[in-house]
DNA sequence: TATGCCATACTTCCATACAAGTAAAGTCCG
DNA sequence: CGGACTTTACTTGTATGGAAGTATGGCATA
């Protein structure tokens, strides 16, 4: 019997632990600010300190829980820093990639069935999952542009950003981020490059407008 | 009192074996490939398995290491797929800050001191002053477009360019890479945007004639 | 009442021991 | 001689105890 099972060997306690976190604090159910214990989190869910302790020095390193040596670690304010330098990142970086994906008119329809997805989580109020395929929609042009990798970086980056945006999509008109996407890739289906890259950015800078707002709703769960 | 220089406490142990490591692994000292021992480095230092561990997780974590249960940790080898994402969002980054520089022309003077540190180090053959001094000129850009948090993110991605740029920079004729500064700082100076966006595209597609020299060159230290 | 000291109860950090898994050498058997 | 099995020496993963540091509340004192 061939092990393909060997592949699908159960991550660490460790990794585990980290993705379990990793979930609850971009979704939000953690508050910013909030004290992550170690002793507390292992005896929940009966594990000794060291795996979550190693869990937490991943959050650590990827900007989401602030380890105080000797005084506790407290998952990590959204950075206003951090989300402004993704956001621009993101905007140079996606205006090129809508700029090749519009010159090489490849297969689009990953990106069409994403829209419809939007429309239907929209109406449903399925946040969560409004959210997740506003990010396939995206993922799917950098995949047009032959550059996943690029998206895998990306979203290294955005993780601050996908915080506030959990925020954010509770609040503000989803229909205009479906709209924008509308104006996007029909540029692209259109081959016009110039007007993909003023539509991207435009879509992207909704964004300086957004947090602001939110930072001011929520003062306590933002740091500069 | 600004309170930072209260906390200066000195890092914890694990956070130096961490640096300690990073420095070699991005100098070139430690081979792609080669095997990180937990047990071997915690002797040779004086010091238990554990704080050794926990700085394999961050190398791990920022893509220097790989980790493979109950068989070993490794020197990551170099990602050709992770020195084209990250040259890519170079690229499409940096000509945007360009844009910006050259139409705010702020004060440019660090720019053009690096300039000199650069003609000073290739003369000497001082190459890793020369990479160092090449960093600081593109921050200097980064600093003078007001996004000093954006080279943050920027330096994280590059982590694995710069492991090339060490094997590279021996080989390749410098005083090119000078030249492609020069006219990208006049530019700015000019503060004529397109001259500035053309000429820093094409110092950054640099790269893609150098990668796959190295790559052919020592193909035991690159992976897809 | 206000202030400085101190015991105490936390926290993370490090050391040590053991468990679980891997790989390769050695060994037995056909 | 060849192949399968077993032993053995590794590796990382987890558990636990204690060391070092920090914050807090109680308490004596002026």
């Amino acid at each position: 019997m061939p092990e393909h099972t060997i592949l699908a060997r159960p991550a660490s306690t460790a990794q585990q632990v980290h993705d379990w976190l990793y979930q609850r604090i971009i979704r939000g159910d953690l508050a910013p600010g909030a004290r992550l214990s170690e002793t507390e989190i292992a005896e929940t869910i009966g594990l000794s300190r060291q795996p979550v302790r190693e869990a937490f020095i991943r959050l650590a390193g990827e900007g989401l829980a602030e380890i105080k040596p000797q005084r506790g670690t407290y998952i990590g304010k959204i950075s206003i820093r951090a989300v402004l330098s993704a956001r621009l990142i993101r905007e140079a970086v996606e205006s090129d990639l809508a700029r090749m994906v519009a010159d090489a008119r490849p297969d689009l329809t990953a990106m069409q069935a994403e829209m419809e997805v939007q429309d239907r989580t929209d109406k449903a109020g399925d946040v969560a999952e409004f959210i997740a395929s506003d990010d396939r929609f995206h993922q799917a042009m950098a995949l047009a542009a032959g550059q996943p990798a690029v998206w895998q970086d990306l979203e290294r980056l955005k993780s601050q950003m996908n915080r506030m945006r959990h925020m954010s999509m509770r609040v503000f008109d989803r229909s205009q981020t479906i709209a924008q996407h509308r104006t996007i890739l029909d540029a692209l289906l259109a081959g016009d490059a110039d007007t993909a890259e003023t539509a991207i950015r435009a879509h992207l800078r909704q964004m300086l407008t957004e947090l602001p707002e939110m930072a001011a709703a929520h003062p306590d769960y933002f740091t500069d």
